[in-house]
DNA sequence: TTGATAGGCAAGTGAACACTTGCCTATCCT
DNA sequence: AGGATAGGCAAGTGTTCACTTGCCTATCAA
């Protein structure tokens, strides 16, 4: 839960996509694909950032939906607005992991 | 800067170190290694622990104080306040890498 | 139907990471 | 002094991770 969250969020790749579906909505692999490489110089191919987008998905950050053979991606924040809250606010953590 | 907070934060024993300190500030080494065996059953060793401390002081998020053969162990929140205003806030995200 | 476009699946590779083991230094107490 | 306590350094190991390569499917336009 949590854990694909921290884990989504560690890479800078990752980071720099959501930065890209921050500043414009609906984008499809390829028009990530072609911002990544224009905008950040980031020599990657199409299946990593493929790979990436299905982490950020799985950790709730990225909402994909088909239309034709087209598959747009939103930005979704909502798991971002309170991951901080464990440890700023004061009172009981709260354990994350029971079975190691 | 950014790339070793979100690194740090991305190990489920970091995290549950941070809780620790949360819960009770200026613990020392050994202090932070009988809380993880004894409350969350963690079976590691001291120096896995200092390995994470040292991760986590990188990062920002823990400071240390010596006093004679103790070591403190501080958590610092500051770090953490603002990374995720990146993207929930509207505007210009801002690029992290230019040189990779 | 043919070709082009958009995307997916899966095996393989090299590097980063978490963790251990073994030994060493420093401080305190008696 | 000598043992005990608190911590540090460094090499080695196994796993995870980011990324590539190669091939395959699906949709659309001519």
């Amino acid at each position: 839960m949590a854990d694909d969250l921290f884990k989504a969020l560690a890479d800078p790749t990752r980071r720099t996509i959501l930065d890209e579906l921050a500043e414009k909505s609906g984008q499809t692999l390829f028009e990530i694909c072609s911002r990544l490489s224009m905008k950040h110089q980031l020599g990657i191919s199409r299946q990593a950032v493929s790979q990436h987008l299905a982490v950020l998905e799985a950790a709730g950050l990225v909402e994909t939906r088909r239309e034709g053979r087209y598959k747009f991606h939103d930005l979704n924040t909502a798991p971002l607005r309170h991951i901080t809250e464990r440890w700023l606010e004061r009172g009981a953590p709260g354990p994350e992991e029971s079975t190691p």
